[in-house]
RNA sequence: GGCGGCGUACCCAAGUGGUUAAGGGAGCGGACUGCAAAUCCGCGAUGCGCCGGUUCGAAUCCGGCCGCCGCCUCCA
């Protein structure tokens, strides 16, 4: 078999994924630092990997993901003094959020979503280790590392030393040996949360909380290591230093970061930042909407926000949906796959397994529909055309659920007993030629909310989505 | 200035050396239908920003040019 390949921003190529230990992948993404809600971005972010934990799951692996949560950071203590409660209180605000959001998204949990706030003594101990070894000096209850002494320093990012030098627009900061270099502690200040060190009172730098957590979790190399693509620098650069000076072997195997959301020329941030929240997004759309819409392009590719191309995946989706409510309305116990639909799967994971190419692996899925649609017209008389039928939908959402998409339980609850008389009353009515009573009917039954619509096979009801 | 990316039909978007350039949305024609909807069938780039080059053969490799964008500072 050709096996999975993954594009691995460290060597700028694709490279055949084969994990440390055999079967089994070990994962870290940088979740958000909740000072906030959640943006379309992040839901690109968080949906991309939450596929890539599927479908390395869905190809054998015993997956191990984990993600953060940055619960303390300048924005948040920011926010917390400005409404004058604990920083505790927002992050936790914006924790619940975030998970209601991602929820809502149809995200899976991952195994571990630790918070930094509660790993400050591995942060510390890092830190320590880092003092000792001499990548890390101290001044005045501040803890910076030493860049010049961590010579693979722009390894990720593919920058050099000396130009970061030259080009640097990095605060000076005087009481740095180096402008390059970045805190690791910093010491406590008025109206800050604090904890205790061996260098006083204080609390972290960002990106000593990803390198203490990862390792914590999984080990002091795994497997993949994601993000965002603007994490590669400095953030990415910045834990690989932390973690390798110490440990002096690779921090994570395979980098991977996802491409943006644009939102055009306006910055996403702040005043944009509310019309595109995912729960603002959620309530005009469909979740596996705006899902069918980011695996529409490569997890690397940038994305522009548009609401239209949204709705476009809406109508997509639904002829995708269409095909599960006419298995299931069949009722008929689903058969093992026909071979005329044995071609699909392949298909799909050949496409997955390069680089997670989700819009090629949609593309067999609209395949695969078309295909069933075919033979769904083509009549559903016999039993066993029904249970190959059942069995190709079955087959396909399957495929389907490997994204993320067709996650709605297949039962969906009939339509109410009033809803069936007025069908059945409307298909006596075009017994009798009585059309305008029919159509009455129709729009009786569409206030009710359900769509009647005529097929050779009969009426068929859909619940009319909002 | 440095690093990286993008430019494929009306729109979105795969494809990165070799049969007819996926797929989705929109559109048009047809079948079906009381109407509608859905579905199916058919149509749509002799062409892949532009100009050269390499090759038996390039959207795919090389060179140049044009246009757009991200990062280099907190940022998914």
């Amino acid at each position: 078999m050709g096996g999975l390949k993954v594009y691995n921003t460290m060597t700028r190529t694709k490279e055949e994924l084969v994990p440390l230990t055999p079967g089994e992948i070990r994962m870290y993404s940088c979740g958000v630092t909740v000072y906030d809600l959640s943006h379309v971005g992040h839901a690109k972010m968080m949906i991309v990997f939450d596929v890539i934990a599927r479908y390395l799951k869905a190809a054998g692996y015993r997956v191990t993901f984990v993600r953060n949560f940055t619960d303390i950071e300048d924005k948040i203590i920011r926010r917390a003094n400005e409404e004058g409660v604990p920083a505790r209180e927002i992050s936790e605000r914006y924790i619940a959020a975030f998970r209601e959001d991602i929820a809502a998204l149809g995200v899976e949990a991952p195994d571990a979503e630790p918070k930094a706030t509660d790993h400050v003594a591995e942060m510390v101990a890092l830190i320590e280790r880092l003092v000792a070894g001499g990548y890390a000096y101290v001044m005045d209850g501040d803890v910076y590392f030493e860049v010049r002494r961590f010579p693979a320093y722009g390894k990720l990012s593919g920058k050099n030393l000396d130009e970061l030098l030259a080009g640097a627009r990095v605060d000076v900061d005087e009481r740095k040996r180096d402008p390059r270099d970045f805190a690791l502690w910093k010491a406590a200040k008025p109206d800050e949360p604090s904890w205790p060190s061996p260098w006083g009172p204080g609390r972290p730098g960002w990106h000593i909380e990803c390198s203490a957590m990862a390792m914590r979790y999984l080990g002091e190399s795994f497997d993949i290591h994601g993000g965002g693509q603007d994490l590669i620098f400095p953030h990415h650069e910045c834990e690989i230093a932390q973690a390798e000076a110490v440990t002096h072997k690779p921090l994570a195997r395979y980098w991977v970061h996802n491409g943006f959301v644009n939102l055009g020329k306006a910055k996403m941030s702040k005043s944009l930042g509310n019309t595109l929240t995912i729960r603002d997004i959620v309530k005009r759309h469909h979740p596996e909407a705006l899902r069918l819409w980011i695996l529409g392009t490569h997890y690397r590719h940038l994305l522009e926000w548009s609401e239209e191309r949204v709705e476009e995946a809406a109508r997509a989706l639904a002829r995708l949906t269409r095909l599960v409510d006419d298995a299931s309305a069949l009722g008929a116990a689903a058969g093992s796959v026909p071979s005329a639909f044995a071609g699909f799967a392949p298909r799909f994971v050949a496409a997955m397994d390069d680089d997670f190419n989700t819009p090629q692996a949609l593309g067999v899925l609209f395949d695969f529909a078309r295909a069933l649609s075919e033979q769904r017209d083509r009549g559903l008389g016999t039993p066993e055309a029904r249970a190959d039928f059942v069995a190709g939908v079955a087959e396909l959402v399957r495929l389907a659920r490997v994204l993320g998409l067709l996650q709605r339980r297949l039962e969906g609850g009939g339509p109410p007993p009033e809803v069936e008389r007025l069908v059945g009353e409307r298909t006596e009515a075009r017994a009798r030629r009585d059309f305008r009573r029919s159509d009455e009917l129709r729009a009786e039954i569409q206030r009710l909310g359900w769509l009647v619509e005529d097929t050779p096979g009969g009426p068929r009801l859909t619940r009319k989505s909002g």
